[in-house]
DNA sequence: CTCCCGATAT
DNA sequence: ATATCAGGAG
Protein backbone atom coordinates (compact mmCIF):
# COMPACT_ATOMS: atom_id res chain seq x y z
CA UNK A 1 0.00 0.00 0.00
CA UNK A 2 1.60 3.23 -1.42
CA UNK A 3 -0.50 5.21 1.38
CA UNK A 4 0.81 3.83 4.40
CA UNK A 5 4.38 5.29 2.82
CA UNK A 6 2.90 8.52 2.47
CA UNK A 7 1.53 8.88 5.55
CA UNK A 8 4.84 7.47 7.59
CA UNK A 9 6.70 10.46 5.47
CA UNK A 10 4.56 12.86 6.45
CA UNK A 11 4.33 12.09 10.19
CA UNK A 12 8.32 12.50 9.76
CA UNK A 13 8.17 15.19 8.03
CA UNK A 14 6.19 17.16 10.66
CA UNK A 15 7.12 15.63 13.56
CA UNK A 16 11.06 14.89 13.49
CA UNK A 17 11.70 14.27 17.34
CA UNK A 18 8.94 12.34 18.51
CA UNK A 19 9.56 10.65 21.92
CA UNK A 20 7.73 9.57 24.56
CA UNK A 21 5.99 12.46 26.65
CA UNK A 22 6.69 10.39 30.19
CA UNK A 23 9.68 11.73 31.99
CA UNK A 24 12.23 9.44 32.92
CA UNK A 25 15.97 8.95 32.96
CA UNK A 26 16.43 5.13 33.31
CA UNK A 27 14.37 1.82 32.30
CA UNK A 28 13.08 1.51 36.08
CA UNK A 29 11.85 4.99 36.17
CA UNK A 30 10.11 4.61 32.24
CA UNK A 31 8.68 1.36 33.31
CA UNK A 32 6.79 2.45 36.47
CA UNK A 33 6.07 5.89 34.40
CA UNK A 34 4.32 3.66 31.88
CA UNK A 35 2.31 1.61 34.31
CA UNK A 36 0.91 4.93 36.02
CA UNK A 37 0.14 5.85 32.48
CA UNK A 38 -2.60 3.55 32.06
CA UNK A 39 -5.72 5.43 31.70
CA UNK A 40 -4.16 8.27 32.49
CA UNK A 41 -2.54 11.12 30.68
CA UNK A 42 1.30 11.08 30.57
CA UNK A 43 1.16 15.02 31.71
CA UNK A 44 -0.26 14.07 34.42
CA UNK A 45 1.84 11.07 35.38
CA UNK A 46 4.86 13.48 34.65
CA UNK A 47 3.71 15.53 37.87
CA UNK A 48 3.53 12.76 40.15
CA UNK A 49 6.93 11.27 39.32
CA UNK A 50 8.23 14.30 39.66
CA UNK A 51 8.64 13.80 43.57
CA UNK A 52 7.70 10.00 43.12
CA UNK A 53 11.48 9.25 41.64
CA UNK A 54 13.19 11.35 44.25
CA UNK A 55 11.66 9.04 46.81
CA UNK A 56 12.11 5.34 45.16
CA UNK A 57 15.18 5.09 43.17
CA UNK A 58 15.89 1.03 43.30
CA UNK A 59 13.11 -1.79 42.81
CA UNK A 60 13.87 -2.37 46.40
CA UNK A 61 12.71 1.63 47.28
CA UNK A 62 8.86 0.87 46.11
CA UNK A 63 8.53 -3.12 48.26
CA UNK A 64 10.46 -1.47 51.52
CA UNK A 65 7.31 0.98 51.69
CA UNK A 66 3.55 0.16 52.87
CA UNK A 67 0.94 -0.01 49.92
CA UNK A 68 -0.85 2.86 51.64
CA UNK A 69 2.28 5.12 51.18
CA UNK A 70 2.95 4.22 47.97
CA UNK A 71 -0.71 4.66 46.75
CA UNK A 72 -0.81 8.48 48.38
CA UNK A 73 2.34 9.07 45.86
CA UNK A 74 0.12 8.16 42.61
CA UNK A 75 -3.28 9.14 43.89
CA UNK A 76 -3.88 11.60 40.80
CA UNK A 77 -3.29 9.30 38.23
CA UNK A 78 -6.73 6.91 39.00
CA UNK A 79 -6.62 3.49 39.89
CA UNK A 80 -4.41 4.07 42.70
CA UNK A 81 -5.01 0.83 44.19
CA UNK A 82 -4.49 -1.83 41.33
CA UNK A 83 -1.71 0.91 39.86
CA UNK A 84 0.37 0.37 43.68
CA UNK A 85 0.06 -3.16 43.58
CA UNK A 86 1.11 -3.74 40.54
CA UNK A 87 3.88 -1.52 40.90
CA UNK A 88 5.04 -3.32 43.96
CA UNK A 89 4.46 -7.12 42.19
CA UNK A 90 6.26 -6.14 39.31
CA UNK A 91 9.35 -4.82 41.49
CA UNK A 92 8.82 -8.34 43.66
CA UNK A 93 9.84 -9.87 39.72
CA UNK A 94 11.96 -7.98 38.51
CA UNK A 95 13.89 -8.65 42.41
CA UNK A 96 13.24 -12.36 42.05
CA UNK A 97 13.12 -13.26 38.62
CA UNK A 98 15.51 -10.46 36.83
CA UNK A 99 18.36 -9.55 38.94
CA UNK A 100 16.45 -6.41 39.83
CA UNK A 101 17.08 -5.34 36.33
CA UNK A 102 13.65 -4.36 33.50
CA UNK A 103 13.67 -6.77 31.19
CA UNK A 104 14.13 -5.82 27.45
CA UNK A 105 11.97 -7.90 26.03
CA UNK A 106 8.26 -8.49 25.36
CA UNK A 107 8.17 -12.21 26.90
CA UNK A 108 9.64 -11.08 29.93
CA UNK A 109 7.53 -7.48 30.21
CA UNK A 110 4.60 -9.44 29.72
CA UNK A 111 5.21 -11.02 33.00
CA UNK A 112 5.40 -8.34 34.88
CA UNK A 113 1.89 -7.46 36.33
CA UNK A 114 0.49 -4.20 35.63
CA UNK A 115 2.20 -4.77 31.91
CA UNK A 116 0.18 -5.37 28.77
CA UNK A 117 1.26 -5.04 25.03
CA UNK A 118 0.89 -1.19 25.80
CA UNK A 119 2.91 -0.76 28.59
CA UNK A 120 5.46 -3.69 27.29
CA UNK A 121 6.10 -1.53 24.04
CA UNK A 122 6.78 1.93 25.37
CA UNK A 123 8.95 0.09 27.69
CA UNK A 124 11.02 -1.78 24.80
CA UNK A 125 10.72 1.39 22.33
CA UNK A 126 11.74 4.56 24.24
CA UNK A 127 13.78 2.30 26.92
CA UNK A 128 15.86 -0.22 25.18
CA UNK A 129 14.94 0.97 21.26
CA UNK A 130 13.86 -2.38 20.55
CA UNK A 131 10.63 -3.05 18.46
CA UNK A 132 8.49 -6.22 19.00
CA UNK A 133 5.50 -4.77 18.23
CA UNK A 134 3.68 -1.47 18.05
CA UNK A 135 2.08 0.92 20.61
CA UNK A 136 -1.30 1.02 20.21
CA UNK A 137 -2.52 3.48 22.58
CA UNK A 138 -6.10 5.55 22.55
CA UNK A 139 -4.11 7.79 20.04
CA UNK A 140 -2.61 5.88 17.80
CA UNK A 141 -5.84 3.22 17.69
CA UNK A 142 -8.44 6.38 17.04
CA UNK A 143 -5.84 7.75 14.16
CA UNK A 144 -5.39 4.34 12.82
CA UNK A 145 -9.04 3.91 12.54
CA UNK A 146 -9.71 7.36 10.98
CA UNK A 147 -7.11 6.98 8.26
CA UNK A 148 -8.43 3.68 7.94
CA UNK A 149 -5.37 1.73 8.44
CA UNK A 150 -7.29 -0.92 10.12
CA UNK A 151 -11.10 -1.75 10.54
CA UNK A 152 -10.54 -3.52 14.25
CA UNK A 153 -10.93 -2.13 17.51
CA UNK A 154 -9.37 -4.60 19.28
CA UNK A 155 -6.05 -3.08 20.11
CA UNK A 156 -4.24 -6.54 19.66
CA UNK A 157 -6.04 -7.06 16.38
CA UNK A 158 -5.20 -3.01 15.39
CA UNK A 159 -1.50 -3.95 16.28
CA UNK A 160 -1.38 -6.84 13.84
CA UNK A 161 -3.11 -4.94 11.32
CA UNK A 162 -0.33 -2.29 11.63
CA UNK A 163 2.98 -5.16 11.97
CA UNK A 164 1.51 -6.19 8.42
CA UNK A 165 2.03 -2.57 6.67
CA UNK A 166 4.59 -0.81 8.17
CA UNK A 167 8.33 -1.73 7.88
CA UNK A 168 9.88 -2.68 11.44
CA UNK A 169 12.15 -0.30 10.80
CA UNK A 170 9.21 2.67 11.68
CA UNK A 171 7.64 0.65 14.00
CA UNK A 172 8.74 2.42 17.23
CA UNK A 173 8.65 6.33 15.35
CA UNK A 174 5.03 5.57 14.04
CA UNK A 175 3.60 5.56 17.43
CA UNK A 176 5.31 8.18 18.77
CA UNK A 177 4.60 10.38 15.73
CA UNK A 178 0.85 9.71 15.77
CA UNK A 179 1.07 10.03 19.61
CA UNK A 180 1.94 13.45 18.77
CA UNK A 181 -0.45 13.95 16.00
CA UNK A 182 -3.20 12.64 18.51
CA UNK A 183 -2.48 15.41 21.18
CA UNK A 184 -1.74 18.35 18.83
CA UNK A 185 -4.78 17.96 15.81
CA UNK A 186 -5.76 13.69 15.30
CA UNK A 187 -7.73 14.81 18.80
CA UNK A 188 -10.16 12.55 20.47
CA UNK A 189 -12.82 15.24 20.70
CA UNK A 190 -12.56 17.85 17.86
CA UNK A 191 -9.99 16.90 15.48
CA UNK A 192 -8.17 20.05 13.95
CA UNK A 193 -8.95 18.51 9.83
CA UNK A 194 -8.44 21.49 8.40
CA UNK A 195 -5.24 21.86 9.82
CA UNK A 196 -4.07 18.32 9.22
CA UNK A 197 -1.11 17.56 7.07
CA UNK A 198 -2.89 14.23 6.61
CA UNK A 199 -6.10 15.59 5.51
CA UNK A 200 -6.00 14.94 1.49
CA UNK A 201 -5.45 10.90 1.99
CA UNK A 202 -7.43 10.62 5.10
CA UNK A 203 -11.17 8.86 5.05
CA UNK A 204 -12.06 10.14 8.37
CA UNK A 205 -13.67 6.53 9.60
CA UNK A 206 -14.43 6.93 12.90
C1' DC B 1 -17.74 -7.90 29.86
C1' DT B 2 -16.94 -5.61 34.41
C1' DC B 3 -14.24 -3.47 37.70
C1' DC B 4 -10.73 -0.25 38.90
C1' DC B 5 -10.49 5.95 39.86
C1' DG B 6 -8.98 11.14 39.39
C1' DA B 7 -8.71 15.17 36.45
C1' DT B 8 -10.37 18.16 33.04
C1' DA B 9 -13.35 19.68 29.18
C1' DT B 10 -17.96 21.01 28.27
C1' DA C 1 -23.38 18.60 36.80
C1' DT C 2 -21.83 15.30 33.71
C1' DA C 3 -19.33 13.40 29.75
C1' DT C 4 -14.88 12.17 28.34
C1' DC C 5 -10.06 11.06 28.72
C1' DA C 6 -6.68 7.25 29.36
C1' DG C 7 -5.06 0.36 29.90
C1' DG C 8 -4.94 -3.87 32.42
C1' DA C 9 -6.74 -7.78 35.14
C1' DG C 10 -10.08 -11.24 36.41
Amino acid sequence: MLKILEIIALLKKHYPEAKTALNHANPLELLIAAILSAQCTDERVNIVTKNLFKKYKTPLDYLKVSLKELEENIHSTGFYHNKSKNIQGAMRVILDQFKGNVPDNMGELLLLPGVARKTANVVLGSAFKKAEGIVVDTHVSRISRRLGLTKNKNPLKIEKDLMKIIPKSKWIYFSLELISHGRKICKARNPLCKECFLNYLCPKII
